[in-house]
RNA sequence: GGAGUCGUAGCUCAGUUGGAUAGAGCGCUGGCCUCCGAAGCCAGAGGCCGUGGGUUCGAAUCCCGCCGACUCCA
């Protein structure tokens, strides 16, 4: 799995953009431009050309390609829009690009393209030159991405897997094509709640629970210093004045604090490795504590905030003086900050250390409005970097909301095991149907790739607003539009190449011949793959790539059933159809790789 | 009260800038392994895309009203 990024924060930024190419056109752009081309001769000077619209043709037609380019003009042009097609068609037939096999008007005026089997080939040939498929890096900004962002002293949960996975996934695609990724782990180390832990530490902790599992006795402490609060109003006082210590830098409390925070990070740390999860940095928000004040001073200084009835806030007003948005407190009454001061203060490091030129957070949505109200008061400090939340929807329990204080939180390690466990069962079940022995590694090698791959990809392939009752067996199907439907597929396309190869068959990398409609089909649905990644980094949305790959996949199981391989009935079809077949793996392979899920060579 | 998100097949959801016949999965019916891996393929049933208007040659997609669900508001 490509997990290319560290730990290390050090030495950044350099500028990677004028090193990069420009971006490569692609088949679309030759159309457009070749459409654009017949748009002018027929407008002339007379108007403005409409957009082109260039698309996929729908399953059951000739062409690969079409365009409503004449319905388009037929208004510009006060003329029936086949009869613009059809001129168009006769303009563009007198090129001869030797690209464009045939054009035809159809419908109501749809203009149909078909690529010729020559320009297929070299498409072929040089997507099957990389194991990039030819998608050369060609995007240049530095973009940190904050995901995950558990916090310290509790467990991570189910709650926690979205952002982590979704984040993890963004860092992929964003790497891939060519952006400079920070993926900044945001951790909850910071605030009231650890007045509340050193009380409860001192007064209630189980040091052999400690030692046996260090995140979970303080999780109970937790658990228990709410419950005991209730009954006993002086507790939260205390805990209180241990905050108060702790924040003066009292050194047996930040003694302790350290250490809650170290226990915690090796306890995520253990879970990011199953997941094959990474980050650049993870400062954690008490790496702001000194920014905070000095921040809010300047701020106010600059007039971008105000003093309102004894807090600090930023107004967000239009020209009449009215509120057009929620004002932002930085600053309590006491003086205390929120989380909006410390986020504030973490984008000036961002653009300070990193030279950020592109902010994602990927959180769940409830907190839209708090992120609106940050990349509007940015605006206001003239930062001048984009900034994008990535918002989905909440898990939740038949019964309602997940909360460690009334602990009915599904630990995020027991799902990893449930997982796995479930993708044994149906591995050993299977072996023993086919009669295969496979050894204890394999098997639990196996059985972590298909089960997590599983689980991510059913939070990756769905991107909903809306929030999702949480089930075992939702998150962790194994049919259907799945990871281990994909995995299979992918293990489909190695087991082929390997029985070719003791057959004397390879690849060669260049013959495409005998193209029937599925071949067509399948190598125009590859070559898309670029342009789908863009999508999905741009638009935040992974599920445009697993969507992608699902439908690669049919595609293939589909070809697959009616293409013989080996038993191709001439030489160059079985060329043709090793070469498909190997294209199809790359493109599975790297396009799971990109979401963070493995492919196994057989399953 | 203010702001926002969302209503698509029995259930869970896709649907990229508006484009020809709205797609998957699960579940349901029926085919396909002496033949490259059946976690598969093929075929079928199942939809006034919440509702009423509007814009457009053309609307699940854009605009407005209404109904319903959810979220946020120092």
């Amino acid at each position: 799995m490509l997990c290319l990024t560290s730990r290390a924060a050090a030495n950044r930024p350099q500028p990677v953009t004028e090193t990069l190419p420009t971006k490569p056109p692609t088949i679309r752009d030759m159309i457009t431009a070749e459409l654009d081309g017949a748009v002018r001769a027929l407008l002339g000077s007379q108007a403005d050309a409409p957009s082109l619209v260039v698309e996929r043709s729908k399953p059951g037609f000739s062409s690969d390609f079409q365009s409503p380019v004449a319905m388009q003009l037929a208004k510009v042009l006060r003329q029936a829009p086949r009869q613009i097609g059809a001129e168009l068609e006769q303009w563009l037939s007198a090129r001869q690009n030797a690209r464009l096999e045939s054009i035809e008007v159809s419908g109501p005026g749809f203009l149909g393209l078909r690529l010729s089997e020559e320009y297929l080939g070299e498409l072929l040939k040089a997507a099957l030159a990389s194991d990039r498929l030819g998608i050369e890096p060609f995007a240049g900004n530095t973009v940190v991405i904050d995901y995950s962002s558990p916090n310290v002293a509790k467990r991570m949960h189910i709650g926690h897997i979205r952002s982590t996975v979704i984040g993890d996934a963004m860092r992929r695609m964003g790497s891939f094509l060519g952006h400079k990724v920070i993926a900044d782990n945001h951790i909850g180390d910071w605030g009231t709640q650890f007045g509340q832990l050193i009380y409860a530490w001192r007064n209630w902790r189980d040091d052999g629970a400690f030692e046996e599992d260090p995140v979970g006795e303080l999780e109970r402490l937790y658990v228990k210093f709410h419950k005991e609060a209730a009954e006993n109003q002086d507790l939260n006082a205390l805990a209180r004045e241990e905050l108060r210590k702790l924040q003066a830098g009292d050194e047996d409390n930040l003694a302790l604090w350290k250490m809650f925070r170290r226990s915690s990070q090796d306890a995520f740390d253990s879970i990011y490795e199953r997941l094959g999860v990474c980050f650049d940095v993870t400062y954690g928000e008490s790496h702001y504590n000194e920014r905070l004040g000095p921040l809010v001073e300047r701020l106010l200084e600059q007039r971008i905030a105000e003093r309102s009835d004894g807090a600090v806030c930023v107004f967000f007003r239009n020209e009449a003086g009215e509120d057009e948005m929620t004002p932002f407190l930085i600053q309590k009454k006491d003086g205390a900050a929120l989380y909006a001061t410390t986020d504030l203060a973490t984008v000036e490091l961002r653009l300070e250390e990193f030279a950020a030129e592109r902010m994602i957070y990927v959180t769940d949505h409830r907190q839209k409005l708090h992120f609106e109200q940050l990349f509007a008061t940015a605006e206001k400090m003239g930062v001048e970097a984009d900034f994008a939340h990535l918002g989905f929807g909440m898990m939740t329990l038949p019964e309602g909301a997940f909360s460690t204080r009334q602990g009915n939180v599904i630990r995020l390690d027991e799902l990893l095991d449930e997982a796995e466990r479930r993708a044994r069962a149906t591995q050993e079940q299977r072996l023993q149907e086919r009669g295969e022995q496979w050894s204890e590694e394999e098997l639990a090698e196996l059985a972590a790739t298909v089960g997590l791959g599983a689980l991510k990809y059913a939070d990756l392939s769905n991107n909903p607003q809306s929030n999702i009752v949480f089930s075992f067996d939702r998150m962790l199907s194994f049919d259907g539009n799945t990871a281990p439907y994909l995995q299979y597929t992918s293990a489909r396309t190695f087991s082929l190449l390997r029985k070719a190869r003791e057959q004397g068959h390879e690849p060669d990398g260049e013959t495409f011949a005998g193209v029937s409609a599925a071949d067509r089909d399948l190598l125009l649905h590859v070559v898309d793959l670029g342009r789908v990644i863009e999508i999905a980094f741009d638009e935040g949305k992974p599920s445009v790539l697993a969507t992608w790959l699902y439908e690669l996949a049919t595609r293939y199981h589909s070809w697959y059933a009616s293409c013989p391989v080996l038993r191709a009935e001439r030489p160059e079809l079985l060329a043709s159809r090793l070469n498909l077949t190997l294209l199809c793996q790359r493109a599975l392979v790297l396009g799971l790789d990109l979401l963070g899920i493995r492919a196994p060579e057989r399953m």
